[in-house]
DNA sequence: CAATTAAATCGTTTATTTACGATATACAAA
DNA sequence: TTTGTATATCGTAAATAAACGATTTAATTG
């Protein structure tokens, strides 16, 4: 990326609110967010049902909003049940709202 | 990117709050908007001085918000005044609020 | 019209993202 | 212990993003 020498550093509320939103900074995520919401949770094949997307690219996405905590999994074996880390949520909702405001 | 081969289509809510989310997605943009914010406008150098960022790569950050819709520009020569885009800036917020909710 | 000034755009490099198919992993059940 | 199933991870290709310096553009002033 040819970065600036010494890296920059920015306030931790922008590195946070930075990367929430580039967590959701691409449709299939929020729709995944979406649907995460209307039916609390879901397993990663129920998603790959929904999108026309591979399963490896799902489970990519997954694995971002997971990173970026919006999102937890569980382990019910052979699945994975996700669900909105409702914890962050909460932060994330609040960085934004304070944010916009 | 080797998409699919039929692209998907989102929702318009959906693509709109991606593309606003997007364009959130960086650090040095936060900043940005949180200085609009502050001083509800400035030109394109008064950011040059306060990131350690060479001019041309503020004024991308400047255009990628403003192809959001998060700013706009207005013509002073030979400066330009960046402004946060109240319209777009209260859609944004009813959007992410709805989001949150 | 020429010079000045501020900002945009161009061309380039490097990093990251998005997508895929193929493969590996983890756990339950047989 | 082997088998089956669901998901993650790997490797890769192509697109996009982020940064830079150099150049161009647009408008005012001399």
């Amino acid at each position: 990326m040819k970065r600036t020498i010494e890296n920059i550093t920015y306030k931790k509320d922008t590195e946070e609110l930075a990367r929430f939103a580039k967590a959701l900074g691409h449709p299939t995520r929020i729709e995944i967010l979406k649907h995460l919401e209307n039916q609390s949770c879901c397993f990663t094949g129920d998603l790959v049902e929904v999108f026309p997307l591979a399963q490896s690219t799902i489970s990519q996405h997954l694995k971002e909003l997971k990173d970026a905590g919006l999102i937890d999994g569980e382990l019910k074996p052979p699945k994975i049940k996700y669900c909105i880390d409702e914890k962050n949520w909460k932060k994330a909702k609040k960085i934004f709202t304070k944010f916009f405001s």
